[in-house]
DNA sequence: CTGAAAGCGCTTACAG
DNA sequence: CTGAAAGCGCTTACAG
């Protein structure tokens, strides 16, 4: 009964696990066991420890057992921004779930850097995290290599891998088959090519495509964009803007502008992130062009304001709380050792058809 | 100079302190106080260590280390939110200071909740973080004990206590005084108060003061609101307007529209927070309503996108990186067992007035 | 199904 | 200033 517990010199006040072995009368390794939910121990033992450690007020302490089982309960969660909302909303739905299965967040901010992303990596490596959520499917060699060989579970988030090559049945029952790049997200060039065959189903004829910042992601919803106007023979290079600087509504403003100044005859513009097409509005409003009379504007991402926007703004919607979600969920599986029955998972995305276009 | 690792049933591939002992032909407890930069090393070995270590790519396992020394490398920022931009750019802020001294931060997001608080803050007290940030001053008892007993060094963000308690400096010389509550931010109530003084020296006589969330910083505003009207004999409480809804883009527009229908002659509208005010600005436009002829609109932090608004939006520029970055700072400093030379830090504020007022 | 024992990789009194 | 030893609080082969 009485917890009788040795007073050493470094004894830290902390109810431990050999507490709650003396005072429920079983060894500390059936505690442990009992606690994790080990199948092969007696139900009523467990039901035993579980009493006296609630009682107790008992809490594993997370150092000591990511050293001894060589693992913690931390995932980290790899994104290229903070200053995009979708980012955001991955990161707060993928914590949200996570925490609520027992796992801590990191999360490290690449700013689309190569090298910063390898560097985060490797702090992140040496914590040895139990899973990891990271952004795309384009990495470094040194960065794939580094994943690969640390051996943690990863789901990758918001891309697909460009064909669907399903796997053949008798190589996943074999069980030992990498059915990876787990990836949770949707199609970007299929949502590149909707909103644009979207502004040709309304009769635009010269259609820009918009871009900052250039990621792998935005350079497929390029190739969407390029795919419905070629197919239509509406394609002319002149159409692309092509920015890398960072995406912002500032910029929006300043691609609005020079597109209307120094292109001839565009009906329409696809902005690659809602950010930018909110900046255009903007500008629309300022230089006093009607929207979308002189010129249709069209977003993507549908971010927070887009609908408040004059005109509100027409955009692909993009599931990325469900992303965020979906894609712990499939980590939660691959940590507990099972294989989602889903390696590749597409959300889809939805056309928000408002009055900017 | 051989390893000479005794390969045991559990030995995992990774470089130890002990290789690195073994390799500079040095004791464990030697190689472990050089590269903590204890003193009271003899230099030449410290050199010996930290050169062996990084021949030998030697990483600590920051899981020993927290067993060891009952402290991990963790740092817990606690926000309320993670869709107001404010708050996004204080974790950024902190997160890369934090970072650079060798932390990782565990974001907690308590959603402006009491209980969500309480219950954020005791898990991550289960993994013992070196030192924790926190929004606001205003915490339910049971928080506070919790901080208190935990005896984790502490700095909380974007608020100063109402008035300011000089610290006798004998009590500080004692070194045993607690100079706390350790803050950084900025006077929330004479923000207000200096907002509604300019929109006064404009000529403007019904000012309304619109607010969200009503959180303890947007209530600070609010009385500086008050105490800059009443000076003029210009408070009315009608004109007050305190929603306690979450804040939005969409909210401000709705609650721009129902002052606009109820109150009579009202020549301008302070808003707690940018993103109502850029609603506002957005719904003026579908409403036909002049901005700032008809109405002024001022709004509070500066967030992304006020100085794209059409008009450009009046408002309070808040040091929020600033805080983010000086706080980490000061709780490097706590953490390394040193006294700031300022427990609470004042970084002020900005009346950034555009062409909304 | 259960337990004794060793071990995870560090830090830190303690003794010199 | 340095080292041998104990200890942090768990997990996990191993033996029964």
């Amino acid at each position: 009964m009485s917890p009788n517990r040795p007073k050493n010199h470094r004894s830290t006040g902390r109810i431990t696990l050999n507490d709650v072995a003396h005072a429920a009368g079983v060894s500390p390794s059936t505690v442990s066991r009992a606690l994790r939910g080990e199948r092969a121990v007696d139900p009523e033992l467990v039901e035993r420890v579980l009493s006296v450690s609630d009682k107790l007020g008992y809490v594993p302490d997370p150092a000591a057992r990511a050293l001894a089982s060589q693992r913690s309960d931390h995932v980290t969660i790899l994104i290229p921004l903070l200053s995009n909302t979708l980012f955001v909303d991955l990161l707060e739905a993928a914590q949200r779930t996570l925490r609520a299965a027992g796992f801590q967040t990191l999360m490290g901010v690449t700013h689309y850097n190569t090298s910063e992303e390898e560097q985060l990596l490797r702090e992140q490596l040496h914590h040895r995290p139990a899973g990891m959520l990271i952004t795309g499917l384009d990495h470094s060699p040194t960065t794939q290599k580094l994943m690969a060989r640390s051996n943690v579970p990863c789901v990758h988030l918001m891309d697909l891998p460009e064909v669907n090559h399903p796997i053949p049945p008798d190589v996943l029952e074999g069980g030992a088959a990498d059915a990876g790049p787990y990836c949770v997200g949707f199609r970007q060039t299929d949502a590149g090519e909707a909103m644009t065959q979207h502004l040709l189903s309304q009769g635009k004829q010269r259609i820009v495509f918009a871009a900052a910042q250039l990621d792998p992601r935005v350079m497929q919803r390029l190739q969407g964009w390029r795919k419905a106007l070629k197919a239509q023979n509406l394609y002319d290079p002149t159409l692309e803007w092509l920015n890398p600087a960072a995406s912002s509504l500032a910029l929006g403003g300043v691609m609005f502008e020079q597109i209307m100044k120094q292109s001839q005859a565009v009906d329409a513009i696809f902005f690659c992130n809602d950010d930018l097409a909110q900046g255009a509005l903007l500008a629309a409003l300022r230089l006093g062009i009607a929207v979308p009379h002189q010129v249709a504007i069209a977003g993507f991402n549908d971010l927070t304001g887009s609908d408040q926007m004059w005109p509100p703004l027409t955009t692909v919607r993009t599931p990325r709380a469900q992303v965020g979600e979906a894609a712990a969920q499939m980590l939660l599986q691959l940590m507990h050792g099972e294989t989602p029955d889903q390696p590749q998972l597409d959300l889809g995305f939805h056309i928000i058809a408002r009055q900017s276009t």
